[in-house]
DNA sequence: GTTTGACCCTCCCCTCACGGGAGGCTTTTC
DNA sequence: GAAAAGCCTCCCGTGAGGGGAGGGTCAAAC
């Protein structure tokens, strides 16, 4: 019979953990004296110890390892816990690994461009739209569409936030383009202004405070930050004007806007 | 300007978090309520927000975010921080790579063997050895040794803890041994007998609970453990007798013994 | 003007696997 | 017999929030 540190130096772990091991009944002291609460250790517990600390290294969690070393757990259970870990490690490997490739990403990016774009893979939130559609030759003509949808929503427009849909791929001229406001709940209007709901996609996410002149460079970056991610467009990409003036003012410095980027993994 | 609720919808992350950033001087909101102590936030928040998620992403602690946020961190500071980040996801990577070649090894074993077997990586206590050598015929002959140690030692024997160390590399005859007894401290003997330190070593540790009659098993195992593991023998292997009987008993099932192999990364 | 329901606040406890330390016994050693 | 080492329990801390209690506040609907 060892002391508990004694025993702690036979297995090259601390008092602390056996003191701890004892009360989550993973491993309990083959003795304890009454009056003290001495712990006193067996040798042949060792093994058991052991078994513990190989359970650990591969991942579980002091739970699982207790019910893993319950008596009745036959191999195959035990097989079973081992793939269902050995799953879950995958990712793990994964998620580490994508990390530190977006680290270096990162490091390049500066070292390439300066500053870094800080673009955020995300779930969109779900929404209502309601909105018209109409061909534009340039970008700031979409403009023009809002008055009929804001002529429709009357007082309500104010709790709304204002969305562009942008439903071209990137060609010049003859710009398919749907302005809108978004709401939480459907809103009831008539043609041509329409109600649909916007849902909930996996978007790349950036938000641009700034004026709207800047936003050729910044799509030029976005698009080259999606090359060097492995993320593709899956749908038509969004702006959506948290700050904005009226009326509004394409070289206003204050403005916020939210680029969203429908996309998937290439 | 946006409630907490309002702008935790926004940037699709929770209002307990937002709050916990406003506690951490990571975010704090652009205005708050003196008297209800209502937060506030402005859509010109997202940005900083949105940097600060990308370097959590990126597996930065919030302290170190918030220190990365500060005014007056350069570019050049920036990409140190990326650079040590990069260095530690790196082993991290290593790490979790190599927990998961654990998972599969025992996967493996279990199918392969039917039970896995329970060895563990770990560092040697450093102790002192008083000990004899000895050319024997075959292993239980070492037990003709111990009387001559035990003899110097005299009542302090009882402190000690018996071990023996194989000089040999698995020739037939003629095996190389030293039979001991360890201490903490260093003991004054005379020749034959010896007393020279046992160095800490990195050591692949089995504890066998049974009889010395399984040892044949016990290092074909650990031998074809060691082959799967990667792990090579870099000295000689040792054998600490734990729990053990006077007289020595070759059949006894309860001793317990420490077969520690001292090996290096192939 | 009131009421209702949504929104927001602070405070406290919980996670997981221990580590650090205080304050006080017990065992061993000289 | 005394000093030193060993051991005990209890409490607090870790990081990044989550869950919930108990209570105040806001905005829209009636």
């Amino acid at each position: 019979m060892f002391g508990i540190g004694e025993f702690s130096r036979l297995a090259r772990i601390s008092v602390k953990t056996l003191r701890y091991y004892d009360e989550a009944q993973l491993l309990q002291p083959a003795y304890v004296a009454r009056e003290t609460g001495y712990r006193y250790y067996r040798a042949s517990q060792l093994p058991r110890l052991n078994r513990i600390l190989i359970l650990k290294e591969l991942g579980f969690s002091l739970e699982q390892i207790a019910s893993a070393l319950q008596q009745g757990v036959t191999q195959q259970e035990l097989q079973g816990m081992l793939r269902l870990r050995r799953a879950e490690q995958q990712t793990k490997v994964e998620q580490e690994s994508s990390r530190l490739a977006a680290i270096e990403l990162m490091i390049e990016q500066i070292a390439r461009e300066g500053t870094p774009l800080e673009v955020v893979i995300k779930e969109s939130a779900p929404a209502w739209v309601v909105s018209v559609r109409g061909i534009v030759q340039s970008y700031p003509e979409i403009g023009r569409l809002y008055p009929e949808v804001y002529g429709q929503l009357g007082a309500r427009a104010m709790q709304g936030t204002p969305i562009a849909i942008w439903h071209d791929n990137g060609n010049q001229a003859d710009i398919q383009a749907e302005a809108g406001v978004l709401f939480a709940e459907p809103v009831p209007v008539s043609s041509p202004v329409e109600c649909h709901p916007l849902p909930a996609v996996r978007v790349a996410s950036f938000v641009h405070h700034g004026s709207f002149q800047q936003f050729k460079g910044v799509y030029e970056r976005l698009t080259r930050w999606m090359e060097d991610t492995g993320w593709r467009p899956s749908g038509p990409c969004r702006e959506i004007y948290l700050h904005i003036g009226n009326p509004v003012n394409q070289d206003d410095e204050s403005y916020v806007t939210e680029i969203q980027f429908p996309v998937e993994k290439a």
